[in-house]
DNA sequence: TTTTCACTCATACTTTTGGGTGATTTTATC
DNA sequence: GATAAAATCACCCAAAAGTATGAGTGAAAA
């Protein structure tokens, strides 16, 4: 049964010679279509911008040089020694500790972060120092 | 003259009818490809990458997704759970705020700050801030 | 000269934080 | 199903933080 399959398409192809040879001119020139379009049509060049943040390692932030927000500083009203003890707070020392440092009294210090609390509209100092960052106070 | 050549181009077209059919042939599909080629492939694109630094003004600081330290995170050994005390306690929020925000007692919220405070080796919710803040555990 | 203000300090009191300990329940993992 | 880690909660106690109030000092501004 295959063989006698196989010659009913011989004798198809052979009754349509023509139609085949035909055919196979036109596939083989939709093949050179094919390949003429895409050998020679140009690439379309598209500029893509792609915007590239400069590669920033943890510690390399500390490198970037900080300065402090003075107008912010001006508009709160926070003097010198007040920012200094919201400095202090924000490195994670007590009260005792900064006031050892400073050289006053703990109630001294006590007095400062109380006015600090009270300049930045805060209740604790965690919030003064999240405030601070914000607004460029401390780094 | 100009009659003459027509009819002399009218003869070699009838004389050779069989290769003017295929030649129309091969042309017409040799369009055909192209059409094909062109239609249904992507068009080229040659993305052209041009570099842009982005400058960093303070705002933008934020507009910059932060990526947690998984490695420290792993290496202190830092759950879910205490993690995310950790971040709200930076945001200045009390033991008491905590524990309401997450549904929990302030005794739950107490024990996560402890043992925070022991894996960041911090004696201070302020100093276990800054420590966090340097490993990039938070923003 | 007076006034203002930053800085200092103190006392008394309340609230929050943090340490220590122990226990139960969930959840994930083998 | 056993085991371990995580999460939950409680109680007690001490330390630290924060509030309120008052007051003294010195330097700069009005």
């Amino acid at each position: 049964m295959f063989i006698l399959k196989w010659l009913e398409l011989r004798l198809i192809i052979f009754n349509h010679a023509f139609e085949m040879y035909v055919g196979a001119i036109a596939l083989i020139f939709t093949a050179l279509g094919i390949w003429l379009a895409l050998k020679l049509t140009k690439p379309k060049v598209q500029i893509q911008v792609v915007e590239q943040i400069v590669e920033r390692v943890y510690q390399e932030e500390n490198a970037e040089e900080f300065r402090v927000n003075e107008q912010a500083l001006q508009e709160l009203g926070l003097s010198k020694r007040e920012l200094e003890v919201l400095q202090l707070m924000a490195t994670g020392l007590s009260n005792q500790e900064i006031a050892a440092k400073l050289f006053v009294s703990l109630n001294t210090i006590k007095t400062h972060t109380s006015k600090v609390f009270e300049k930045l509209d805060a209740k604790r100092r965690t919030q003064a120092i999240e405030k601070a960052k914000r607004l460029h106070l401390i780094p």
